[in-house]
DNA sequence: CTCCCTTTGAAGTTC
DNA sequence: GAACTTCAAAGGGAG
């Protein structure tokens, strides 16, 4: 892929998502088996590509240009870039023919310029409906019923250019858009939250295109959300309604974080869990024990998010939010940057089997003091967990590649309650988790040179990068069965 | 009230 | 260009 390799493949992540990779020993195994799928993907990833080095177009481009700094010598270039791969949408990109074979994919015309506004159903949702469903049928938005392989009649509601008429169908649009639908009114998916927490939001949740958009929310944020909501407060209200609000645009969701929101609720019903951080890990496992074409619904509606984003607000950028969280990881890994190579935490150090070991702090899930202390947990259970909970190598990126729980016992898809026992061989080392977007944005592809040598196969990477089969077997195999029981 | 935890991915920054 | 950092959601837990 031309513009995977150029540069501009850094969106459309879900191109390189699906590359597969050679590093685990099952793949060749996998292989003909995906062999289908996978070539699919392929195509489908050229033909993102392709499309988008094909239809170029410099307005929104301009734009966003025009409005950024000029400080941003590559990221400008960078988004120049991707403002012309989202421009180019509108050349059918998403349109029919395209992916026959993954009408799921189709963009919401909606999104693309030139287009009139219909209320039609074809639009594409970019939140879906969860209840009740298996992840692989949740995508309800992306059922044929919304993604008709070739929509005589393209839904071409959203027209950047016609911003002003946008609103007057503004919740039937969206209810269309974030696909309200096909299941009936009352199933309004988890992830659907942002939606109407966006209309609620009223102008400062509005875009100017009038367009409410989940990624708009107050100021600062949730804390701010709440504060707008429980706010209330007289002087606030004021100081609001004189100064210019400065919404806080959120960053698109990434493919995971909408696979999360469609699939908490599933998960939180299926194993009465609360917690998010244990939500999540289960989300993780189930992430990688999804099949290439359901990640590739993610990967593509996350990519449609990251355009309908770019185009709702041309200006934005990742790092205008950066700074809003409390604390800085920065902090975190200074304060961790003892021993780079080895855990930093109890619970990485000891696993979730063996809290009794753990200090105070990471009981109480707070930062671990020993690692603080930079003792560096040398612990007795060292010994026998160094080969589950501490890579034989040092990854190379400490922070990110903290051990995860997740690889502390086999990955099962399923709910299980927090991690209970490691299983060694997923331990192994938590690959370093190519964190990078190596070199083609890739963070799926095998870890090259980074990648630790013989510990892949404890790799989220492995699991998730490699399809489902992969990820089946690599996590699952083991899981699979204890989930399943 | 605020931060932490936890997950993956995208985007930004640093070197 | 690799490595690293930050943020996105979520909500219970803890200080």
């Amino acid at each position: 892929m031309p513009q995977l390799s150029s540069g501009g493949g850094d969106d459309l992540g879900a191109n390189d998502e699906m590359i597969a990779f050679k590093d685990e020993g099952e793949q060749e195994e996998k292989i003909p088996e995906n062999a289908f799928t996978e070539r699919d993907l392929a195509d489908l990833k050229s033909s993102l590509v392709n499309e988008s080095e094909i239809n170029q177009s410099p307005s929104a481009a301009a734009v966003r240009r025009g409005q950024q700094g000029e400080q941003r010598g590559y990221a400008e270039k960078h988004r120049e870039h991707l403002d012309g791969v989202s421009k180019q949408q509108d050349g059918g990109m998403y349109k029919a023919a395209g992916y026959p074979t993954y009408p799921f994919l189709m963009l919401p015309d909606a999104y693309l310029p030139n287009s009139s506004v219909s209320p039609s159903s074809n639009k594409v949702s970019v939140v879906q409906q969860s209840h009740g469903m298996h992840p692989l049928t949740s995508l309800l938005p992306y059922s044929n019923e919304h993604f008709s392989p070739s929509p005589p009649h393209l839904p071409l509601d959203i027209d950047m250019s016609q911003k002003t008429g946008v609103h007057r169908h503004q919740s039937q649009d969206l209810s269309g858009y974030y696909s309200l639908s096909s299941g009936g009114v009352g199933q309004i998916a988890p992830s659907m939250s942002w939606f109407p927490h966006s209309l609620m939001l009223g102008p400062s949740g509005m875009h100017p295109t009038g367009i409410p958009h989940p990624a708009i929310v107050p100021p600062t944020g949730k804390q701010e959300h709440e504060q707008y909501d429980r706010g209330m407060k007289p002087q606030v209200e004021a100081k609001r309604e004189k100064e210019p609000k400065k919404p806080v645009i959120k960053k698109p969701l990434n493919a995971f974080m909408l696979y999360m929101k469609e699939m908490r609720a599933k998960v939180i019903a299926e194993c009465t869990l609360k917690e998010s951080a244990a939500i999540n890990q289960i989300l993780g496992r189930r992430w990688h024990a999804l099949s290439r074409e359901e990640q590739a619904k993610y990967y593509e509606l996350a990519r449609k998010e990251r355009q309908l984003h770019m185009q709702l607000y041309p200006t934005w950028s990742a790092r205008d939010n950066y700074g809003k969280k409390k604390r800085r990881k920065r902090e975190k890994q200074q304060d961790s940057s003892a021993d780079p190579g080895s855990p930093k935490k109890c619970r990485a150090r000891f696993g979730l089997n063996q809290q009794t070991d753990w200090c105070g702090p990471c009981r109480r899930k707070k930062k671990c003091i020993r690692y603080l202390q930079g003792g560096g947990c040398s612990s007795p259970a060292s010994s026998d967990l160094s080969a589950i909970d501490s890579p034989p190598s040092p990854s190379p990126s400490p922070s990110r590649h903290r051990l995860h729980p997740q690889l502390q016992r086999p990955a099962s898809p399923g709910c299980s309650p927090p991690p209970a026992s490691p299983s060694a061989h997923f331990a192994l080392s938590p690959p370093a988790r190519a964190h990078t977007r190596l070199a083609h944005g890739d963070p799926r592809q095998p870890p090259t040179k980074h990648s630790l040598v013989g510990l892949e196969l404890s790799g989220k990477r492995a699991f998730g990068s490699t399809a489902p089969l992969s990820a089946a077997k690599a996590a699952g195999l083991s899981l699979k069965v204890l989930t399943e029981t």
